[in-house]
DNA sequence: AGCCAGGGTCTGC
DNA sequence: GCAGACCATGGC
């Protein structure tokens, strides 16, 4: 990879692995907005995003500083692991092959737990663009506004004390209970998020779920998205048909270890599973000719 | 109108 | 441990 300065941006270059609309549309994060020319806009620890595509492995993060990119976007996408080596371990499996040929620009972006932690709560039993907008709304109506416009996403002490109708603006539903009990788990200190870096996977599974509306599913994704734990393996309804359809016998070697990043590319595929084989018939056709 | 959505809780067996 | 009702909301 390799970062320069460039007219008030950085711009990126040699970048492997790293599609946008595969990354920043792909239900793994709720905050970023697609502009018309294709570029994003998204807010991450309370600093602004607009991040542009220019070609296959280049970028341009329009407004960012150097010292931004190293503190925040380096981490946050994920730049330091080395995804061609893990998607060759990929290629032994025949479902994971065409996941990745379908599409082979998705990382798993490494966000905020306590942001991490609401947002999957918010998914339950909800669809994507539901959760985004419940999701700006919380920011709206209790984050704090930034001074270029969009706002920070909610600390847990600006809803802490409140009452599910301080938060029936949000339109949540049963699910602003939940996301009142996680904000006063965290504001006393009951429940450290950062903790949960290093604690063995199961400890870390039990303890999450002592958060109210929190089971099994938002769990593995707070794990997975929030903490970056790879070997969490959210499966909801979508994953539940890639096991029943593609892994009856149980996931393969290829992913035991890194299964969370795996999923996210089956998650997508599974979703996308007719384009995914219009997609295929066309490349066969192209080859056999 | 009824079903579904990146599920979980609560109750009853 | 497991099934089933119920939970808010909105798009199709």
């Amino acid at each position: 990879m390799n970062i320069q300065q460039h007219r008030g941006g950085i711009l990126l270059s040699e970048v492997s692995c790293l599609n946008l609309d595969e990354t920043l549309d792909c239900g793994q994060c709720f905050r970023f907005e697609r502009q018309d020319d294709g570029s994003y806009k998204g807010i991450v620890r309370a600093t602004p995003l607009h991040i542009h595509q220019l070609g296959e492995n280049t970028f341009f993060l329009e407004g960012t500083t150097q010292e931004e990119f190293e503190t925040i976007w380096y981490d946050y996408f994920d730049l330091s692991l080395d995804y061609e080596q893990l998607k060759k371990r990929y290629q032994e499996d025949e479902t994971m092959r065409r996941a990745l040929r379908y599409a082979p620009g998705i990382r798993v972006l490494r966000q905020e737990p306590w942001e991490a932690l609401c947002t999957f709560i918010i998914s339950q039993n909800n669809n994507i663009p539901r959760i985004k907008g419940i999701v700006a709304r919380f920011c709206e109506a209790f984050g704090t506004p930034l001074p270029g416009g969009g706002y920070a996403f909610p600390t847990p002490d600006s809803i802490y004390g409140k009452t599910p109708e301080d938060l029936s603006v949000l339109r949540a539903g049963f699910r602003a209970k939940y996301l009142l009990d996680a904000a006063n788990r965290v504001y006393t200190g009951q429940l450290v998020l950062e903790d949960l870096y290093t604690m063995p996977i199961e400890e870390a599974r039990r303890v999450l779920q002592t958060v109210k509306g929190v089971g099994p599913k938002v769990c593995d994704c707070v794990l997975l998205y929030g903490l970056h734990r790879i070997d969490a393996f959210p499966v909801d309804v979508w994953i539940k048909r890639v096991l029943e359809r593609f892994y009856p016998q149980g996931i393969p070697a290829c992913i035991q270890g890194t299964q969370g990043i795996a999923q996210q590319y089956l998650f997508h595929y599974i979703r996308h599973l007719e384009q995914a084989q219009r997609k295929e018939d066309a490349l066969c056709e192209v080859t056999a000719m």
